[in-house]
DNA sequence: CCGTATTTGTTCGTATGTATT
DNA sequence: CAATACATACGAACAAATACG
């Protein structure tokens, strides 16, 4: 017996689910027939689920049971734009109604700051030069998907572009209103992934489990001017569950758009036979 | 008391974590010292130091002690390619080397398998068609970094392509060799990123706690040729707590490469006042 | 190398609270 | 209201890993 017991039964359980057994939705044996079942106590029986939980395999309902997670059917962003049209042409709510969803976005938020670390830098503005910040909530669905938040330096709002700090949407996009209303064109954008753990906002707005399990992923995206010049950085975060990312490179067929279902590991493990 | 005892106990190590009172790499209290401090027992200060480690923000040292977690500075992987050079022109090694790390490759392994479900699929395949396989292991400074799985069609090895079934690097890299190969030219790709738990095989090769709280990300990438046809489709997965991606669209700066360190979300969280 | 103290890991038992049916 | 099922909390004992003399 090499491993402790608790391991023991998670990994019983889990092949059971893995293999179909237990089925999506459906209900796991309760904690007190687990217990007969392995002849264990119950808090045994409770740290065996628990990494189940941790795993993201199964979740638990107070009064009802505990229950194999159903799998959302991921939604997909695109964060490169097509080769046709100009650059960042497609907006949120184009993505998404293209994929048969109803998007919502709240008014964003407007706030004076002043830049801090990772905002002033991509910015290239000194530690507490000020900012505008635009903060929107996305839903698809009534589905909260992403929290977005961008920030713009004061000198565009001082040059005219006032309608940066008014709480209303700008219906044709930032980018474009800045070439209308400035003359300054966005030419080209950095986008850096990463991954992290939640934080409180986060976790209320998107519902995630309160013990952290579900990552968020952090989209940081900064534009460019002709001369080189960042002129903002939004700030995307989505839940690390139920979102995909596609960027298209050079020249990609048409059909590469909707969903296409399984997305499961292609074999990326240990070989057929020997290590 | 709105909330039960260990969260309340967590919620106060976490802060004085995030305050940087217990900095990265300090000790915290032993379990005995957390069950004197807050009068709890030392199952419910358990639970508290568990919820800090579902977090990341501690991990446990048994016979040692209970510890800050220490930062490692995450690898910056680069998924488009730059404007001036041609498709896909960098290579993994010139990527890492650039930033003064050290890589490794293992040498590929190579199988000859049937085509499954989601490789199938983006091939254009049908499931059972033959496919070649080529795994690698890449390493940053002896640090396992990345698992690589590419699949190729088999007609490019009946058409004359043999070394794909070698179990050699293929220095040039693959893209030019199947131009100089067979003509054929791969005019774009397209990437999807996603974010799962760990298998088995990459919790070992990547030494993640065996808790599956971290997560991977993988990359997907699938290859096409002038006629829009997929030639190849690549699984990448790196570990999610050490690593970051980069898509840079139209003209971006030239110094927009190195590690920028702070990557602490840029306020994305509730307002000033209210909500 | 050995033995001891310290610290976390595992397992059991029990009691009580809360949510759902 | 009662029954069921999970959540929290306490106490206890032993095991395993580590550090130190």
């Amino acid at each position: 017996m090499p491993d402790p017991m608790y391991r023991r039964i998670a990994e019983d359980l889990r092949q059971k689910i893995e293999s179909g057994e237990l089925g999506h939705g459906t209900q796991l044996p309760t904690e007190l027939e687990l217990r007969e079942q392995y002849e264990a106590s119950r808090n045994t029986v409770r740290d065996a689920v628990k990494w189940l939980i941790s795993r993201g395999l199964v979740e638990t309902r107070p009064g009802q049971g505990t229950f194999v997670v159903e799998m959302t059917d991921p939604f997909v962003t695109f964060l490169s734009v097509p080769e046709t049209g100009g650059l960042e042409g497609v907006s949120y709510a184009s993505e998404v109604t293209a994929l048969g969803r109803k998007p919502t976005i709240t008014p964003p938020r407007v706030e004076i700051q002043l830049a801090t670390g990772a905002v002033a830098g991509a910015l290239r503005l000194s530690e507490g030069a000020t900012v505008v910040s635009r903060h929107q909530q996305r839903f698809i669905d009534d589905t909260p998907w992403s929290l977005q938040t961008t920030f713009y330096p004061m000198r565009f709002v001082e040059a005219g572009a006032v309608r940066l700090i008014q709480a209303a949407d700008i219906g044709e996009g930032v980018v474009k209103y800045f070439t209308t209303a400035l003359g300054i064109k966005q030419i080209g954008y950095s986008d850096k992934i990463l991954v992290r753990s939640p934080d409180p906002n986060e976790t209320v707005f998107f519902k995630l489990p309160d013990d952290g399990r579900v990552a968020v992923v952090e989209v940081l995206r900064t534009g460019y001017d002709e001369n080189g010049d960042p002129i903002r950085v939004t700030a995307t975060a989505y839940p690390a569950d139920r979102n995909q990312f596609v960027f298209n490179v050079g020249h990609v067929p048409e059909e590469i758009a909707g969903p296409t279902g399984g997305q499961a590991t292609p074999a990326n493990g240990a070989p057929s036979k020997g290590g």
